[in-house]
Order: C-alpha cells, then sequence, then structure tokens
DNA sequence: ATCTATTCCTGGCTGC
DNA sequence: TGCAGCCAGGAATAGA
C-alpha cells in the first residue's frame, strides 16, 4: 500500500523520466480509476508538456502547465515507466520518450485532470517531513481524538498511513488509542522525531514492498524487513520481548506492542 | 467535533 | 481439486 516514503520514491524515480517530456495521448481502460469522463479526460491533457512531478501526502501531482494530472494509488495503484500491459493496466499515458502505465488491481485509485488543484488536495493537512516540530505539537494539542486515527487523517497530516502510523507509534512507545491532547510535550515530541525517523529511513529503503508496491522502474523497496510491529501479530518486540499484538482501530489493523506502548 | 459503519474492489488465504 | 466465505484497507460518505 503505498504511503508517503513509497509515493515519495515513485515520484523520485519517475521525474527523470517525465520532465519536460510532452504528453501525447492518454487511454484509459477503465472508468472506476477515472473522476471524470475519459475522452474529456485524454483532451485535457493531450499536446502538454510536463513541467513538474511532485508529491502532496499521497498524492502525485503532474503540472501540465496549466493543467493538473492528479494521480491517487490507493491500495494497489503502480505506475510504471515503460512497462508492459497486463490484465491490471487502467491507464495508459503516451510520452514523447515513452510510455506511462497506470497498473492497480483493486481498482481504489483515482485519476483525475483538472485546471484547478482538486478539492481532496486542497484540503491536506501539512506534509510530515515539513512541518515543525513545535507546530505539530500544537495541532495535537487542539485535537480531543486518539491519536492513530488522528495521525491517519489526511487533513491533520498528508501522507501518513497504516503501517507507518503503526510503526511511528510504536517508535514513540505512545499506545494509538491515547488521546491527542492528552500527550506531554516530552511525548509528543518523542512522536515528531518517530515520524521524522521512520518516514526518513523508509525513503532510504525505497518503501515497503509488502504485496504490490515497485517504484516506477518496478523495482520493490525493503523497508519491510524494518518493520517492528506491522503485520507482526504474535511475534516478539524487538525492543522488548513481549508478544505484539493486533487490534481494530477505526476499522483498521493495528499493531502495537503491549508493555512499550501503554494505555 | 468526533465517532462508527458502509461502500468501493480483487487476490490470496482458510476451511470444508 | 474446487469453492464459498472472509480478509486486507484509503478515502468518501452517511448518520449518530
Amino acid at each position: 500500500m503505498p504511503e508517503l516514503p513509497e509515493v515519495e520514491t515513485i515520484a523520485r524515480t519517475l521525474k527523470p523520466c517525465v520532465t519536460g517530456r510532452r504528453m501525447l495521448d492518454a487511454h484509459f481502460h477503465s472508468r472506476l480509476v477515472l473522476s471524470g469522463d475519459p475522452k474529456a479526460t485524454a483532451a485535457a491533457i493531450r499536446g502538454r508538456t510536463i513541467v513538474r512531478l511532485e508529491r502532496r501526502g499521497k498524492f502525485l501531482l503532474f503540472d501540465l502547465d496549466g493543467v493538473w494530472l492528479v494521480i491517487h494509488l490507493g491500495m494497489t495503484g503502480k505506475l510504471l515507466w515503460n512497462g508492459s500491459a497486463g490484465p491490471h493496466t487502467r491507464a495508459i499515458f503516451e510520452l514523447d520518450a515513452g510510455r506511462l502505465l497506470y497498473d492497480d488491481i483493486r481498482q481504489f485509485g483515482r485519476i483525475e485532470a483538472a485546471r484547478k488543484i482538486p478539492r481532496r488536495v486542497a484540503r491536506l493537512g501539512p506534509d510530515p517531513l515539513a512541518i515543525p516540530a513545535s507546530e505539530f505539537a500544537a495541532r495535537l494539542w487542539e485535537r480531543r481524538r486518539q491519536i492513530k486515527p488522528l495521525l491517519l487523517d489526511q487533513t491533520f497530516l498528508a501522507g501518513l498511513g497504516n503501517i507507518y502510523t503503526d510503526e511511528a507509534l510504536h517508535r514513540a512507545g505512545i499506545h494509538p488509542r491515547a488521546a491527542a491532547d492528552h500527550l506531554s510535550a516530552k511525548r509528543a515530541s518523542r512522536l515528531y522525531e518517530a515520524i521524522q525517523e521512520v518516514l526518513s529511513e523508509a525513503i532510504s529503503a525505497g518503501g515497503s514492498s509488502i504485496s504490490d508496491y515497485v517504484d516506477g522502474n518496478g523495482r520493490a523497496g525493503s523497508f519491510q524487513l524494518q518493520h517492528r510491529v506491522y503485520g507482526k501479530a504474535g511475534e516478539p518486540c524487538p525492543a522488548c520481548g513481549a508478544e505484539i499484538r493486533r487490534i481494530v482501530i477505526a476499522q483498521r489493523g493495528t499493531h502495537y506492542c503491549p508493555k512499550c506502548q501503554r494505555a
């Protein structure tokens, strides 16, 4: 599942391939992943030059010099530079230097072209790697929610998903149900540092490849080898040896160490 | 404001 | 071997 480190890795691998290239045409093989009409979407981007590619949270934004091509990969979306089409190819972008394939098994991803940045992108909270520690703490204390659902809320912080919230909370020693506005300054600071660490280490490792994720060149990441709690229910905590538990919070599987992360 | 449940979707797994 | 049933979850949405 692509979260911030995976989307960042995809953006980094695709930038040199697509920047400055012209979009010759686009073909859509599925309506499910498309927010608008297929023909209108293709017409909106055809002939335009990609002047920039950037990541915002888990979104990829292709700046086509007046039109935005916005892609969210959902759970199983992949963008492959010069990849070969398969049964799950949902869109093909033909550029003057090659083609960009959008593959998505489960079709939770979304593709949209618009003159203005879509509202769901405009509403995103700050990037966790760009927000200062003091502002992070201040935002935490404004909210009375449980910390895990709050970290997953893309309007609070943009880019954290289920894997990295569980990993960051474990590193910070904070229970996933802890109330955000009850965290001490010390614990808020520890959480901030844990988020910075886990995201930057994951980016260095090229992201986490659990089932589907690969970067723009089709290469898997390796950060899954460094996961401490995510998907480790029943295994010993690498910090203290206690058995890692799996519970459900806000309809999401949540992995934590009952000894390191006390309620 | 915050919470829960529901919907979208398909491959992979379990159990019979 | 086959198959029904369930599970994974990002984000939008509805309703409490």
